[in-house]
DNA sequence: ATCATCAAGTTCAATAATTGAACTAATATC
DNA sequence: GATATTAGTTCAATTATTGAACTTGATGAT
């Protein structure tokens, strides 16, 4: 059967998961960020079907994560780009790749480096308190309940759960 | 076909995927983090099949992100608990679900809050960098070769695409 | 002119994964 | 003795993923 839809659930991360699509796209959309923006080099580079990855693509602009465009006429020829949502969850995936890093690189060490233009030092991506700007871990982070909350499929538990936000904060 | 492993990738972000396992466990993992941790009320919350349900728990244990522990005995019942990779990866999957409530929240708004323990104050996740502390995008972030890095699977072009890093940082 | 090449896909058959519904097993409660 | 709880397993139907071969439109070489 067809794979039960995110979509309509009431939680950011599984709409997030939705729009991303599938197992594919993180690596589609980090690649289009790197410069492989071009059907025959995703291929090359992922070692995805072909057929796969059309569908993928098409799925992905469909969502506004990328936008196809052309690089050149005659023969006319297409690349692919991120738009600024597909842009804006780069941090994320440095953030989900950081923890690949820490926990399933292989022996040899990180496969790739990150330096940050701003301060011009290589660091890791960390996730942190917008508030105080602490790094944050699971134990010091409380989820409330916000306004979009519903006990529908994906939080039917959940939002019955989650205790409403603390007063005046 | 099975399909294809991203294990073997020369890329944090493929590797850390493949530990992840599938599309359903962001969201079971949240769900333990949560406290939603036993079996029904899993199902009850997510909407997933039970068949799938059981597979990907097993999955999971295997991949060192989730453990099995008996929470009475006569009859014996079980809930699942994130190991210490599994809670680590919480912030990453906060930083994503931050993306979800700028690009996919429901009309009503975001259906979850969160507050930081630390500072007491509601906050939004932000991936910064470790260095100077300054919130990261897509702009400011180079790539460089890392150690770890080949021209196999999942990064054949990539890896020779990338610049080495800056010497003396 | 003809032939091979390139880039961006599409088409096809085989295999594997997801789904929902029904079933099992061990105890506890009415 | 019958029903409820909890944590799964089994099964058939439907989709999705895969890899290989094919298509299309244009360029460059012989």
């Amino acid at each position: 059967m067809e794979r039960t839809s995110f979509a309509g659930m009431r939680c950011s991360l599984a709409r997030g998961l939705d729009r991303i699509g599938d197992w594919w796209s993180p690596l589609i959309i980090r690649d289009l960020y790197l410069g492989v923006t071009r059907f025959d080099d995703l291929v090359e580079d992922l070692g995805i079907s072909r057929n796969l990855l059309a569908r993928r693509l098409k799925a992905l602009a469909a969502n506004g994560m990328i936008a196809r465009k052309a690089y050149q006429r005659r023969p006319l020829r297409y690349e692919y780009r991120l738009t600024e949502a597909g842009r804006d969850l780069i941090p994320a995936l440095l953030a989900l790749t950081a923890w690949g890093d820490r926990w399933a690189a292989p022996k040899e060490g990180s496969p790739m480096l990150h330096e940050h233009a701003a301060c011009g030092c290589r660091f890791t991506p960390q996730v942190t308190c917008s508030a105080c700007g602490e790094p944050i871990d699971a134990g010091s982070v409380m989820a409330t309940r916000g306004p979009g909350g519903a006990a529908k499929a994906g939080t039917k538990v959940l939002a019955r759960r989650l205790p409403p936000p603390t007063p005046g904060r």
